[in-house]
DNA sequence: AAATGTGATCTAGATCACATTT
DNA sequence: AAATGTGATCTAGATCACATTT
């Protein structure tokens, strides 16, 4: 909120930012927007930009295997940011990155954002705190698939991409939820099933709503709260919280076709 | 190797240090060492020092659940360093971490840590390069978890500790190991008795050794090598090979009760 | 045509219970 | 006593095959 003069930044660590770092990354940072499905990089790619999802823009990491299948292994929204993150300067990626939600973005030249924590101490340890709860999130997502059932798992996906976007209306596939999952889209069809007779959820041909997120949140495993826990621990108010948006308007229809 | 005068580092990470940032970390950096079981930090901590594992010493990093499970996410070896390393300073852990294999390390107070990364952006970058290849290891285990079966999973674990320690013959109970993996303790020992009646195995009461590792080679799924190979994009060198040691000792023995 | 639903069947892995080995 | 082995049984989830819906 500090460096707020009328520009809504739709993005929780950028508005973290201390004043003058913020003054020192500004110029650098390009508007940008992208379509649901847009590929930030791909395996192997040199990462030339930083990506930071505004509103509710979302994008997933995946790890795509010698098969093929792309398995998910983070969700970032505007409580963060996208490539080259963790790492310093422009490296070979090792995920996939993909718009799973189209809206509007800041991108910045890895360049420029390397000379901006050069430059400023503050500015590096915000990111590197960024980085530590990146680490947590997809540490949660090993002990999450190794102990916790495909129904808390779904629920646990749906509660963060709402979470994280605050739309409760996510444009997704049976089919494409199931190979991020990892999981059978038959199987998944029934899981989706049992949701939607309960009246958990609503779902329509490639997309699912949250009805009741309260109780969807009672079927999740206890991962997502684990990760905003830790973000409050480390970047206090930069996860996503029940009334997160700065005034950036939620909706960007014309890129979630 | 160029900052080598007679004394075995032990770590691949401190040896591709350049000469002078080596010359900027060496005061800093104690002599200290933990046996097998040791805990460096649990979750919530906050975490101090940085730990580098020498020769065969290993770690492994834990997400520990509600219900007290601890599910691994990383294994650390003398390709890299613990505590401390994708954050800045002085922050709450997230896992924990445990002395997989008991050994020689180098320690350094996360303070000293920051004041050579201020001092030096060559290091700061090299660490930073081990961040990514650390979060790469995670992302993948992610997608392991997901979609291979626990004799791949199983297979894969050794094979990691093998590469990473030198030492064929891991001090682990099979009930640990179906902990770590999260999986049942009585259809891992199947797993396992699989593998020794095939003769890729050996196994004592607490300890599996590695009898044909090429063989477990084509058992485990492409995780370990998907994994290397960032490792040698991004960190040529560091990510231990056939012939890894410097000439430091490979046994502590009386650290692996 | 792509997405979803669903019956039928299969199987990897979990779980229980208890014996055996170290 | 702790670790391991193993028979028996169960079940979450996978897979197949095909119908139905959008």
């Amino acid at each position: 909120m500090k460096h707020q003069q009328g520009e809504p930044i739709g993005n929780n660590l950028l508005r973290a930012l201390r004043t003058d770092d913020w003054k020192i990354l500004r110029p650098s940072l390009e508007h940008w927007s992208a379509p649901t499905g847009t590929l930030l990089h791909e395996p192997g790619d040199t990462v030339r930009y930083a990506y930071f999802p505004r509103g509710s823009s979302l994008v997933s990491y995946l790890v795509v295997l010698n098969d093929g299948r792309a398995i998910e292994t983070a969700l970032v929204g505007r409580e963060g940011a996208v490539g080259g993150i963790v790492s310093q300067g422009r490296l070979p990626a090792y995920t996939r990155a993909e718009v799973q939600l189209g809206g509007l973005f800041f991108r910045i030249d890895l360049n420029h954002l390397e000379d901006a924590k050069s430059a400023s101490l503050t500015l590096r340890h915000l990111f590197a705190r960024y980085a530590d709860c990146l680490m947590a999130q997809v540490f949660q997502s090993v002990a999450c698939g190794a102990a916790h059932s495909i129904e808390q798992r779904t629920a646990r996906w749906l509660l963060a991409a709402v979470e994280r976007t605050g739309v409760d209306a996510m444009t997704v596939t049976q089919e494409q939820l199931a190979v991020m999952l990892g999981v059978g889209r038959s199987y998944l069809s029934r899981v989706i099933r049992d949701l939607r007779q309960r009246g958990v959820i609503e779902t329509r041909r490639g997309q699912i709503s949250i009805r009741k997120a309260d109780r969807l949140r009672s079927l999740a495993c206890e991962c997502n709260a684990a990760v905003s826990h830790h973000f409050n621990d480390v970047l206090k108010g930069v996860y996503p919280a029940e009334h997160p948006h700065d005034g950036f308007p939620d909706v960007q229809p014309g890129l979630r076709e």
